[in-house]
DNA sequence: CTACTTGATGTAACCGGTTACATTGAGCTA
DNA sequence: TAGCTCAATGTAACCGGTTACATCAAGTAG
């Protein structure tokens, strides 16, 4: 009673959100009262629990995320590190990811290194504010990773790494499958590979497992890797330097849809029939992929999946994450490759692994 | 030195991170030099800043975002509310952003709201630990957007609120143009949205100019508006839908590209050339419009710029925000009208006959 | 020699929550 | 009426930083 306030519940000062300890004092009760009622802690009057109740709402307070992270030792957030946002691929995994965080009341926080030379510095930023990463293979050197997972938990997506629990597809073997249906099913002979190995895990997988193909059935790839970008205008950049050296292969490898979907729409501009004068083939059974003419012939990758798993082993309370996680791909033929539509409907070639 | 310890240097116990008074400890100084050695201040003697040093190397230590977070009263870190991460135009907004972001050190946090009804929750929380928020149009009730701007920093993007400050382009009057370059230039009459207004700010924004370029050449709408979502796969279903009805209107007026690119991609296949048959114009300027065939007729925005901005505005000091930004669009004329490629090198206004 | 200045560092309060433990008082028993 | 139990609530320490202010020693002027 020796501070008379001229209203006892307004907060502290006017322009400030109130905390819990402007609650007490406007509800008249302790702080430790007002988080047993933010709480539902059963062990509060239900009068008090109404008396406070009343203040929370009249002066609008809605507990500090940051105090009680800070208490909690725990942020309630989880980290993506991708390398950009750019494309379906990324979008996906995020939203796979969120599927499990949002069930879970964690909130996502995603950064996009852009390649950009200070992105391990902001990496381990967002590492101090989150329970657990979830990296995407390639955006990070070994030696940060090993850092990080040593600080906290880290799951890596399409990657590999000696000690990280990695969430993957296998690649190889699908890009070998897919592969192997054009070498065997249609006879082509003069294969080439688009896109750029070093440019992730996941690109040079795809190329092994088009080399394996090759290697076994005693052909020679015809001319280097097309070393581009994974996106659609590549794509087209790609069917004018094909255009422009003269003769096709038989048959393009692309490391993803839209590198596909980007020749797909460039070639029968430039006089090449798909896929009477070449075969394409993409990664990811994109959505247009199924749309775009001739239809895609591609390999499904449970995307979502794989940041709904990732997202799960980030959060997991348990040590004991399995080392390697592989989830299953699906062939899908459809006519880009040279199959006709009936060709499409026949079991055999839906080789579930 | 009542308190024997064995090693000087060990953190409190071996398996927590160290925190500022462990480095203190290990160094024997006070927090607030170790505070002082870790923001570079020059009260500290080179000497002394060496053996701290040493300590914070040796340890590992790194500042908790957390506790700086909750002394500074701020958390560096910017929030981006969307209804979800499917498509171009959010990775693009979020990269737009994230590039104003990431040179001011503020960490990106993206929530997907995915009409979800507990949504507004989320975003409270998201509230709670950012310093801004960037919110896309159309995502949350005008109500939850007033509460939240009123506890802090709010930003639209593409939508309309009498109070918060918003960043937008005029949509309408784009839609407009564009829809008078099919009816002036093409002398098209039968025109028909795809598109569902009601979907989000932005495609309302797009039919309206649709309308007013119809009302301005007291023509009628050649059928309802085809509601459906803004992806490809709409595009595809609204190609079969059309093609069912019967006859084709002259043009199609598509809320984005990806709806255009999906009727481009599935109307030939139905027996219906593009433009001669039906035309047809998307929104956005999607990468693939420029690749697909025929190229695409659509309205460029900028997009990134619109994030950019947004973040700006989201992370300015000072409060004085304009209320309504509006950004320029530009008419991309392309094939997809049936404007032929020369003339679509000249100004649309003598492509004609 | 004293008083004052200055630079380096330490002390302790604070940010906004949570919670172990302490306190209070009512109801009950013997 | 003392003694006990138990439910409701309060006190204060703690999470990991920052920083205003205090302290202290050395240097310098008078």
């Amino acid at each position: 009673m020796d501070d008379p306030t001229p209203t006892p519940g307004s907060p502290s000062a006017p322009g400030t959100k109130p905390t819990i300890r402007d609650i007490a004092r406007a509800s008249g009760v302790s702080v430790a009262t007002v988080s047993r009622v933010t709480h539902d802690d059963p062990r509060v009057t239900r009068a008090t629990k109404e008396r406070v109740q009343e203040a929370i709402d009249r002066l609008g307070y809605r507990p500090s995320a940051l105090g009680r992270a800070l208490s909690y030792r725990r942020t309630n957030t989880l980290g993506i590190v991708l390398p950009g946002l750019g494309g379906p691929y990324f979008a996906a995994l995020i939203e796979g990811a969120e599927s499990v965080a949002v069930e879970r009341g964690v909130a996502i926080n995603v950064l996009g290194t852009h390649l950009r030379p200070d992105a391990a510095a902001s990496v381990r930023q967002l590492a101090e504010r989150t329970d657990g990463l979830i990296i995407a293979g390639g955006t990070l050197p070994a030696t940060e990773l090993a850092a990080l997972a040593s600080a906290g938990r880290v799951v890596l997506v399409a990657g590999d790494h000696e000690s990280i629990p990695t969430v993957a597809v296998d690649g190889r073997t699908a890009a070998a499958e897919l592969t192997a249906h054009l070498i065997e099913i249609h006879g082509h002979r003069r294969l080439r590979f688009v896109g750029e190995p070093a440019g992730s895990p996941d690109t040079a997988a795809r190329y092994e497992g088009f080399t394996d193909a090759l290697a076994a059935h005693d052909l020679v790839e015809a001319g280097e890797p097309l070393r581009l970008g994974l996106d659609v205008r590549s794509g087209g950049l790609a069917a004018r330097e094909l255009h422009d050296a003269g003769v096709l292969p038989d048959a393009l490898v692309c490391a993803n849809d839209e590198l596909a979907i980007g020749l797909l729409a460039t070639l029968p501009g430039l006089g090449h029939r798909i896929p009477r004068d070449v075969a394409i083939t993409g990664f990811d059974d994109h959505a247009l992929a199924e749309i775009a003419s001739p239809r895609l012939t591609t390999v499904h990758q449970p995307i979502e999946d794989l940041g709904a798993r990732a997202a799960a082993y980030a959060l997991a309370d348990d040590g004991g994450l399995p080392q390697r996680t592989v989830l299953p791909t699906r062939l899908v033929i459809r006519e880009s490759c040279g199959c006709t539509e009936t060709d499409a409907s026949a079991p055999p070639q839906e080789a579930d692994r």
